[in-house]
DNA sequence: GTGTTCATATGTCCTGGACAAAACTAAGTT
DNA sequence: AACTTAGTTTTGTCCAGGACATATGAACAC
């Protein structure tokens, strides 16, 4: 059907290689080959040098197939559907939330790029609710709304970067006008190379201020040697990860494993984010935190256990 | 000589696999692989199913490599030599500069990393300084220091990282309690993908803003395609890109081309930043902005030219 | 229900070959 | 001296297909 020439004749057949969808799906190039190898999708063509192009909607369909995994499909079962299955899959797993009509407003600003209403709504949001309920609620919510929509093709990526930046100033802000210092525990809050979503660790960083412990945020990407090292020079009681779901589970597991190896016993390792949501069992010493609840938890279990000593 | 048993026998030998690896380099596993076949470093020994184990010296002699080869070396010339010849061909392309007496105390508390100093100190400069002379005084300066320092490895990365965090606190806090709103021109402000330091884009938002310039900021690295959409969705009169020393020049003049084919005339491009600095001419189309002065007078010439039509 | 055992599903790692794009070198031109 | 052009070397990425550890789910026993 689709011979060479048809490539150049329509619009731009955009044509993408195996790191770029390794890159865009987070999937590795090993597993995209095997999946090829064993389930027959995606099934990309050659370039003349014979390695593999993938077309954009197998990208799509890539994506939807990660979403669903990480949410506990199984690849062998799902990946000769659709794209239009996976997409009713993905809606039927969502519990019927239809925006709640406080985000929806929000949202209507991003969608309109109207920066500045857009930004007051999130102010005025952030005040009405104060900052534990603006975290826990409507910013989960709206990433949340916002992950699947740009999944779907609802919002653009610029849109996402624009919302980032926002929540980035609104939350940092937020922080910075926190009226006491914190004390203890004393909290460094980083990711590991690789998870580079600023907003999850911003979120723990407000609920941990508001809660009155002390944080050291080092920002995204900190190699777990580098943390090693920081976490005596900082003189921290508990090193906090974030993971959101553009790593995979195995990988977050993985690292918190590692850097647990590295780290002194009386240093406490806590790790949480979407990619950690549905993990059965927790490396060795190290605390996994499902929700913010949990988060607020081992907060006060810290306490307690430490006024023991 | 090391057969199994020495492996438990002394402390933790901390050993990294390939992924572990690959996620604190930044080096693929198809290039650890290659190196080891070519070069024979690293060649790391094998767990009982012929898997690399990569040792802690192999890990830290392959990020001064990184180091190195992103500064412009070969591997092929450098792969051989020990880690501290590495270390002083590190420190002998830096060409050590003294530090200013006004941001010695800064660095100071910084390096004993006394979290609440350092903020102070910096928040102090700011007050003192306004946030023109701050941005374009201190913080520059101190980004320079810092970048050095880093290479001679007198600051940890780790304390890269917190710098990086308090400066965008500092900066995003100022930006947003700018007095006015800012309107003309509007600005969009992005990196291109690669460019991932945030603190360029953030200083030039702050002059932007306080010369009363309406900014679109959507962080780094978008896209080009993306901004293409972004700017008429944002009706923005310009489109600003910072390109630090990251980048080499050669890519971050591409990239200014490239977007200058994507975007209409009536739309201009401004590139400014460390890789930019000392580049001859500009692509047709494209103004470059070797300094904060550079971009005063950009947005004072576009106001005097908007006037006349 | 809760725990144990086994089969299947799945991701990651391996080797060694191949080649394109980038970087360098050298010679020729303005 | 500065800039092209063309040839050569270096270097990163890709490929195939095999292997295996671990996670998951099913069947079964308590």
């Amino acid at each position: 059907m689709n011979t060479a020439p048809s490539v150049t004749a329509d619009q731009p057949n955009a044509c993408y290689n195996i790191a770029a969808v390794e890159r865009d799906t987070g999937l590795s190039k090993d597993t995209l080959r095997v999946w090829e190898r064993r389930y027959g999708f995606p099934k990309p063509q050659r370039d003349q040098h014979d390695e593999r192009l993938y077309t954009l909607p197998e990208l799509e369909k890539l994506r939807l197939l990660r979403l669903l995994i990480d949410s506990g499909h199984r690849p062998g079962k799902i990946i000769n559907q659709s794209a239009v299955e996976l997409t009713r899959l993905i809606a039927a797993q969502t519990p019927a939330t239809s925006t709640p009509p406080e985000i929806a407003v929000i949202i209507d600003h991003l969608l309109q790029h109207d920066v500045d209403r857009f930004r007051n709504a999130l102010l005025q949001a952030l005040m009405k609710q104060g900052l534990l309920r603006f975290v826990t609620e409507t910013v989960t919510a709206l990433n949340h709304w916002i992950g699947e929509a740009w999944l779907v093709g609802k919002v653009a990526i610029f849109d996402e970067h624009l919302y980032s930046e926002h929540i980035q100033n609104i939350l940092r802000n937020a922080i910075i006008a926190q009226p006491g210092r914190g004390s203890a525990p004393r909290v460094l809050l980083t990711s590991l190379p690789g998870e580079k979503h600023r907003i999850g660790l911003l979120m723990v960083e407000a609920v941990l201020t508001a809660e009155g412990a002390a944080c050291v945020a080092l920002g995204t990407e900190t190699p777990t040697i580098d943390i090693k090292d920081a976490a005596p020079a900082y003189a921290v009681d508990v090193v906090a990860l974030s993971f959101s779901s553009a790593i995979t589970q195995n990988a977050a597991l993985a690292g918190l494993t590692e850097l647990r190896g590295l780290l002194p016993e009386e240093v406490e390792i806590w790790g949480g984010g979407g990619a950690l949501a549905r993990a059965r069992k927790a490396p060795q010493g190290v605390l996994l935190l499902r929700s913010f609840d949990d988060l607020r938890y081992a907060l006060e279990r810290w306490r307690v256990e430490r006024r023991r000593r």
